[in-house]
DNA sequence: CCTGAACCGGTAGCGTTCCTACATGGACGT
DNA sequence: ACGTCCATGTAGGAACGCTACCGGTTCAGG
């Protein structure tokens, strides 16, 4: 039983296609299948069978994907422990993230990177359209994402790492001079009337504004959806409506000249608005030193913009 | 990072030079040697280091190799969990056990294993006289050792997986129609005067002989000095002497003739007289299907004994 | 119904890897 | 000083895994 081969029926596992395990890991599709039948030759027991143009994995084949995990652990733990050996956390990390947690988190991290060489982190942002966003932990070492509740119960199952970074308030974004803007906090109640600038459909936001319209017991008046918060923003800021918007990365710098007013963001009161940032990792690349490294820094930069920004719920 | 390559680290680390890890791998010493330098120039800072004619690993060498065993470890996990997929605990399980303990547990464990086909166990016994009993383990799958305390603290130390087996008290044998052969129990003063059937210096009884001792407040006058508990009980039941010997194994089948009388074993009072008797395995070996089958069934055949034995202690 | 696309699997051949056989050199004991 | 033991170099051979190429199957669309 090779380790190399149980890796790859771990990649099948998770990318589901021979032809994806095979361009992920710098092979031929011959070459995994080949590898997999000498697997299944071994393990004495099918492992997969064919499934319209591709296979799945049987019973057997996904357990034994899921000890090639704890394999994988083992060793990028010894590797990671060799790396400490030598004081080196030195490689390249990737790491995807959603626009606005690399808007709040980066520079901060890159910042703190600055002192570390040696250490590179490779980052790049990804819309967060799709529900696969853990799939992406296939393909990067780090994964920032976000989700409206605490533990976000459909990440468990794939055993992913996570690391939970910041609790963030998500605000009600008004125009400078609006009647509100005086007040320390706005209720549901208070927004009745309002037009809105959303979020296009399915995007993160949209549940609170559901909740908002449950609270006041008024429907919300959509106008415009924008998935890009800065032109959310430019929007409200031109008072042609009032936004949901995360307090850390709204009314950033953001706007081109110095002299356009920005935004004002009001708690919500009566009703919990937030979202919860996590790092997500695959278990095995959790492991690694610079990722932990990387890790760290996240959540120490995320401790730092909690710090900075006293809660006034 | 070669699994392979860590596994010979580990070997390495146990068996503490590269020739014997050769001949314990089915391998020239050359090919060993080439491989750990190939590990040593991956991991970057120097695994080993002359002494005298050998070598000794390095502090981070020794470190690397724990973490070997953890991938031993999660390997082993990930072969049985395909067997019991199959249903199939074959195999060949290698045993080594001192000579009482193979006498009270392999016949039943022999028998209970005749259930099961394909898998096989081969069984030796080794003289507990070294200290290196523990290190058996490199060799054989499971090693059935026994120690007087309840945690062999010595043990610990080298990661080894423990099963405790059974306690097995520790009686007085004596010769049939011996004056003190009526009492339900004897004590150590009631012994003060008797001539003894020891054991060889160094050897497991030893230290009761000495708690006897100390608790009458005499010396105990030792005439005699044997290994096999065969000589001492023909001894005791020719009235030569008393001894010290285990309940479960003493008084057992393996006199010649049936007319010959048997010896009297009475329990101790006053002190704690037993012995401890242990399975221990590699942990890596430990999580093969085949090996843990067959440390249930020690287990299981251990409880046997227990339970046919009513406490009189 | 036929065609094209997508995917899995087989075969031949090549490059790499890892082992053996043999030789070298240092450390220790007699 | 010599033999022994142990680690470690070098050359060559065998095995393994990959690529290139081709065939078979499934599914969608005209």
């Amino acid at each position: 039983m090779d380790v190399r081969r149980l890796e790859l029926l771990r990649e099948l596992a998770e990318r589901g296609s021979i032809t994806e395990v095979a361009r992920a890991t710098h092979r031929t599709p011959s070459a995994v299948s080949q590898q997999l039948r000498v697997l299944e030759r071994e393990a004495g027991l099918p492992l997969t069978e064919k499934a319209g143009r591709g296979i799945v994995l049987t019973d057997a084949g996904r357990a034994l994907a899921r000890s090639a995990t704890d394999v994988a652990i083992a060793l990028e733990r010894a590797d990671a422990l060799w790396d400490e050996f030598r004081h080196d956390p030195t490689g390249e990390v990737s790491l995807a993230t959603f626009p606005t947690g690399g808007q709040m988190l980066l520079p901060g991290v890159l910042h703190r990177l600055a002192g570390q060489s040696g250490l590179t982190l490779h980052a790049s942002d990804r819309d967060p359209v799709s529900e696969g966003f853990p799939d992406l932990t296939n393909d990067f070492d780090i994964v920032v994402a976000h989700a409206p509740s605490r533990p976000p119960s459909l990440w468990y199952g794939r055993g992913l790492s996570i690391v939970h970074l910041i609790t963030e308030p998500l605000d009600v974004a008004l125009p400078p001079g609006h009647p509100l803007a005086d007040q320390a906090s706005v209720s549901p109640s208070d927004l009745i009337g309002e037009q809105w600038i959303g979020v296009p459909w399915g995007y993160p936001f949209e549940r609170t504004l559901y909740d908002i319209s449950a609270a006041a017991g008024a429907p919300v008046n959509i106008v415009q959806r924008f998935a890009d918060t800065r032109v959310t923003e430019a929007l409200v800021s031109s008072g042609l409506g009032v936004a949901i918007l995360p307090r850390y990365t709204a009314g950033g710098a953001y706007l081109t000249s110095d002299s356009l007013p920005r935004v004002a963001l009001k708690p919500l009161s009566g009703m919990r608005a937030e979202r919860h940032i996590y790092a997500l990792m695959r278990p095995d690349r959790a492991e690694r030193l610079a990722v932990r490294t990387i890790a760290d820094l996240l959540r120490a930069e995320a401790d730092a913009i909690r710090e900075a920004n006293p809660t006034r719920s």
